[in-house]
DNA sequence: GACATAACTGAAATCGATTTCACATACACA
DNA sequence: TGTGTATGTGAAATCGATTTCAGTTATGTC
């Protein structure tokens, strides 16, 4: 069923069903009521992407995200498609599976007006990224990266990082190990060891190498570190910089037959669903992904609006989930 | 830039321009090179909806999801999303956010020739969802779900629930507790349940309503059935249908002063990502949701060159995960 | 050298909508 | 009765690609 076939239906041109189903220009409230009825009985739906190309916005938003099956990504996506429907749009998922190449070649594919705006979950940004960005005609905002000249949407990685550390030194915590993860994640690997480090020094509380370690995101990675760590002294604490990582660490204490948090309190970041529901329940820090999601959502559709507003850093907020997993010494 | 840029610069036509890119019809050997030339210098992409409307596809993929926030559905998401790449295709996701009316709507969006394939990953289909399938043009697979007509990809509910009550059967239980969910959800609700009291029924157990309680999908649900039943009797083992719901019920009986596996057995279907690392970590079966998820888009590529091969039913593995949330009688 | 066939090319039609433009009719006001 | 404005309508252009069709040139075969 095309616009056309409606028209001989109703016995007008297609251009006046046009005018009805768009609500603009004059139509004679019997030719209406006629298209209308036509509509109606044929349960006629436009075609999209014919609108699409001759409205040129296609109703969609991209979202690039570095692995979808995680509870980060998950949960944003949830928030960017409920701010989409609000708006009228669909959301395509561009999963690069932490592929940079591919997040690349996602920017290129949905720039091209195949899409109305992007919202990009980075891990790393790099050089070949910011050329692309560079030459985008639709409006982007990056989340969780901070990156100049662009809107980006970060969570306050560093504040979240203090005050997680801080919470440890404030229940009389000394030795406070770190498990992090490498450096090319801006935020979770530089930012949140910076606030570690300067909470530490703000204590005045010596910081030993030897007490930190750094590695990849997943659980097992949270294991080994946690025995590298114990293999040269039994900490009193540990800030992990993922509750991943943090799941992984107690389980190695355990292994190694200390209880947690009577021999050692261990806290993570980000408040993963599980984290209340781990055994001892994990201290950590809540962050609003889907909020965040619907934040950027709701900015993209800003800049679609007013383009020249884009540069912008919103910050996100978090809250300290004081659970079991660390004790009073 | 549109292809008719492409061409004054090669100093071609587009015709010439689309052979080149598409590699059909006769084209001189230098026509091709200068147009690649200028393709490459430009970086010129073709509209990708120009390109669907012409061509009547949109080299597009929808993906209904009841909630695109939960593991399941994100690892299904994440199969998706991996073959339709390898067959050049995006992603279009349609989280309804268990709103059966939004599963309606989208079903007629998407059929709308806005995506060549649909995969619905459904909880409950009703007589409307068969309406408006039953018009669709484009594919449609169903996941988690079987349909008569339409090609399903399920998981093997009857036989992972029934391996895992043999299980606790063959450990010598014989109070055990049933925590289920509403019987709208047929693969879950029911066939989940049949498949318990078959076994017990096989094993000549005697079925006690009063050990079997039903709600929600959450965690919070498992753990106030985990109340009621223990109000009556406190069972040796639970078999919980979701892994959510196990927590909630392990958690519970936690609250209740009793320990699990010693006092209580508990068990769960699904094998979250953290069943592994819960304390005590939970005994479950294993279902390949990414796999599923790559199953249901390889099935829709199918369908999309053979239509007629319409409504076969596809069964996925599973594996039971034995571990230590279980103690022998 | 004639004729068939292959190689090559671009103008124009097409996909299905929206919108401009030109034109027609109705209505108001002097 | 004329003139200006509001109302109403459809033919045709347009969005950016692909493809058919008709026509031209090159190549091969007898």
């Amino acid at each position: 069923m095309r616009i056309k076939d409606i028209a001989r239906l109703a016995g007008v041109s297609p251009a006046t069903v046009s005018r009805v189903m768009n609500n603009n220009g004059y139509v004679k409230e019997e030719k209406r009521e006629a298209v209308l009825k036509v509509i109606k009985d044929v349960d006629y739906q436009p075609n999209p992407i014919a609108q699409s190309l001759k409205n040129q916005k296609s109703q969609m938003l991209g979202v690039i995200v570095p692995k979808i099956s995680t509870e980060t990504a998950s949960r944003v996506v949830a928030g960017v498609t409920e701010v989409a429907r609000a708006h009228g749009y669909q959301v395509l998922i561009a999963n690069t599976d932490l592929d940079i190449d591919e997040e690349i070649n996602y920017l290129k594919f949905l720039s091209n007006k195949s899409v109305d705006g992007i919202i990009m979950m980075g891990t790393e940004v790099t050089d070949q990224h910011l050329a692309v960005m560079d030459k985008l005609i639709v409006p982007i905002v990056i989340l969780g990266q901070k990156v100049k000249g662009y809107t980006s949407i970060v969570h306050n990685d560093y504040d979240a990082s203090y005050t997680m550390t801080e919470y440890l030194v404030k229940q009389n915590h000394r030795d406070i190990a770190f498990i992090g993860v490498d450096e090319k994640d801006e935020a979770v690997g530089i930012v949140r060891k910076k606030a570690y480090l300067d909470c530490l020094n703000n204590y005045k509380i010596d910081v030993n190498d030897r007490l930190m370690a750094i590695g990849d995101f997943d659980i097992d990675t949270g294991y080994q570190m946690m025995q590298k760590i114990l293999s040269y002294k039994t900490p009193t604490a540990v800030l992990a910089v993922t509750d991943h990582l943090a799941i992984g660490a107690i389980h190695a204490l355990l292994d190694a037959g200390l209880d947690v948090p009577n021999d050692v309190s261990v806290v993570g970041i980000g408040d993963i669903k599980l984290a209340e529901y781990l055994n001892p329940p994990l201290t950590t820090v809540h962050y609003t992904f889907k909020t965040s999601g619907k934040m950027a959502a709701e900015t993209v559709f800003e800049l679609m609006k007013n383009p020249e507003k884009q540069g912008d850093t919103l910050m996100t907020t978090f809250e300290l989930k004081t659970r079991a997993s660390v004790r009073v010494l």
